[in-house]
DNA sequence: GCGGGGATTAACT
DNA sequence: GTTAATCCCCGCG
């Protein structure tokens, strides 16, 4: 497949806002198969995560709206990049309209144009941001631009979908239970896939 | 201001 | 399994 035409088409199949304006669980869910593109790079995002509103004490919108987190109480199809760890940069994408705080983190990509064949290269949160070249620059960008956006690519069928605890938030209690993580089932460049054993 | 801690990753033992 | 890297956010005083 060649970069131009791909990425041609990808601007064709592109998610109106109004996609994202729903909460974060089904948003979450219907990313999964889309194309995030950044650039003249694009990958298959292949898993998800939701945060919800300040109930939820994994979500950073339980502090209420910050200088850092105010974006994640306006209308969603806005971008929400920080920094982890003082180390990694963290691509997640605001849902639901004006007052309804939640965002999906996007925590694995498949490769789809202009990345290495590799299906290790956009496997974790922070790997696919350096992957795809974002910053935290990409930060409140409303995802309607030409350079960064999201575009319909393959349908996944609901059965293919798999739904567990998301990573990294034990100190969340109750809510690390909920199953808010999402991915599609058996995918090579899903991040913590139970290791399969051998034969 | 200060101090604690984190939505991770790779490189150790 | 354990740990370093590395920085900024947030609550509190």
């Amino acid at each position: 497949m060649e970069a131009v035409p791909a990425l041609a088409r990808l601007r064709t199949q592109r998610v109106p806002l109004r996609f994202y304006r729903r909460d974060p669980v089904t948003v979450g869910r219907a990313l999964l198969g889309c194309a995030l593109v950044r650039g003249d790079r694009a990958g298959v995002i292949v898993e998800t995560e939701a945060y919800l509103g300040p109930e939820d004490k994994a979500s950073h919108s339980r502090f209420g709206p910050t200088a850092r987190t105010s974006v994640m109480f306006g209308a969603g199809g806005v971008s929400y990049v920080y920094l982890c760890y003082g180390v990694h940069e963290l691509f997640n994408i605001v849902t639901g309209d004006a007052d309804q705080p939640g965002a999906v983190l996007i925590r694995a990509l498949a490769p789809l144009v202009g990345l290495p064949d590799d299906p290790g290269v956009g496997r974790g949160p922070g790997k696919l941001t350096r992957a795809l070249g974002i910053t935290r620059a990409d930060d409140r960008q409303i995802l309607d631009r030409d350079d960064l956006f999201v575009a319909r690519w393959e349908r996944v069928a609901p059965t293919r979908i798999a739904a567990g605890p998301r990573v990294g938030v034990d100190y969340a209690g109750r809510c690390a239970d909920r199953p808010l993580r999402f991915w599609i089932e058996d995918h090579p460049s899903v991040s913590k896939a139970p290791r399969r054993r051998e034969a």
